[in-house]
DNA sequence: ATAAGTACATACAGTCTGTATGTGAGTAAC
DNA sequence: GTTACTCACATACAGACTGTATGTACTTAT
């Protein structure tokens, strides 16, 4: 399809040719969704051929998953790293926000993720989006919960963080949502 | 493929074989996912052929959202009629938790519904899960928010209680998400 | 009684997914 | 450096699925 034939190692091939495959499918994914998106479609955005495809990964949702993957890696580090400091929660939540602020990231791992491949897998994947750090951070903020309670409110509160980041990265003011965020911990907190 | 041909009304006949189709459709919808459910499998399973589904339906999605709407006429006034109560917020919240308890439906109302017709038609069709309600009650109930911060409180709470009703429906236990949902809406309710 | 419409049943066209197979370039062993 | 082997594809194919077109028996309207 392209001119790979000139003097190249098999493993800068191979690099070059998933790295394409990876971008036409995220763009094609973000656009159209998993389902919607056919394999001939990205081939042809990629400049590969199907076989090309099918030789670096087992099916769609193999591809589908190095999407993700790639995804979640370029996130990866930006929450983690919050647990120690001062106003953990407010500085997750910060970080949290800017990295879904990507371009299609909000809708690769938070609507077509969980649902091409399960909500566990994509928590498994990206630590739920920052529930851990969520977790911890409420853990050490609030009292008279037990652990499951906790556990509850975590996963509660994640999931208000996930909706008001698609609807954010759907073009909603982000301002409310942030307020409205802080102020459930708020809450909480002085419970 | 079954005996329809004795002496029935069409009327009669459609009701019949449109129940079928979405009694059958439901149970594979809710086990398999609707990607995961082939046409040629609902009209085996619902004792009819596919001729008879595309006479009915104009397609696969169309099924789909009669199944949805199905279930959410089953729902219908079980939220609604609520608003006047003494405290509308906790009736409101076991009224959807009592909703959502139906097996299957937490699935279809909440996972495949919004990715296969999108989150808009599915707020359209169910009034958003109740959310109207939610944010009604939240009005009347805090003080000191902005009508928007209001909008954004009720979508993230609304999130909230959709992945509870989730987490229930494939097996946790419902207080801890009882007290979180509670403890959370009190908080704000005290700012 | 006849004409028109309804509710299907069957056959078909197009597209998609995943697999099987073939080929040339790269790599390793000697 | 030559030979054997592996890798990275490209092409061809089989099976399944969706939606449509067409044909037919049963109703309903006139």
């Amino acid at each position: 399809m392209q001119d790979n034939s000139k003097r190249r190692r098999n493993v800068d091939r191979s690099a070059d040719t998933k790295a394409r495959l990876i971008a036409a499918a995220r763009k094609l994914f973000v656009e159209k969704g998993f389902s919607g998106t056919s394999t001939p479609e990205i081939v042809r955005q990629a400049e590969v051929t199907r076989g090309a495809l099918y030789h670096h990964y087992a099916d769609k949702t193999a591809l589908f998953r190095a999407v993700l993957e790639a995804e979640s890696d370029a996130i990866g580090h930006a929450i983690e790293a919050i647990d120690k400091q001062p106003n953990p929660l407010a500085a997750g939540s910060a970080a949290y926000f800017s990295a879904m602020a990507v371009p299609g990231r909000a809708r690769l791992l938070l609507v077509e993720g969980p649902f091409v491949l399960g909500a566990a897998e994509i928590d498994a994947m990206d630590g739920g989006g920052g529930r851990a750090s969520l977790r911890a951070g409420l853990a050490a903020a609030v009292n008279g919960f037990s652990e499951t309670e906790i556990d509850a409110l975590a996963m509660i509160l994640s999931a208000g963080f996930d909706r008001a980041a698609l609807a954010i990265a759907e073009g909603a003011a982000p301002e409310p949502y942030h307020v409205a965020l802080q102020s459930l911990i708020e809450g909480i907190r002085a419970q």
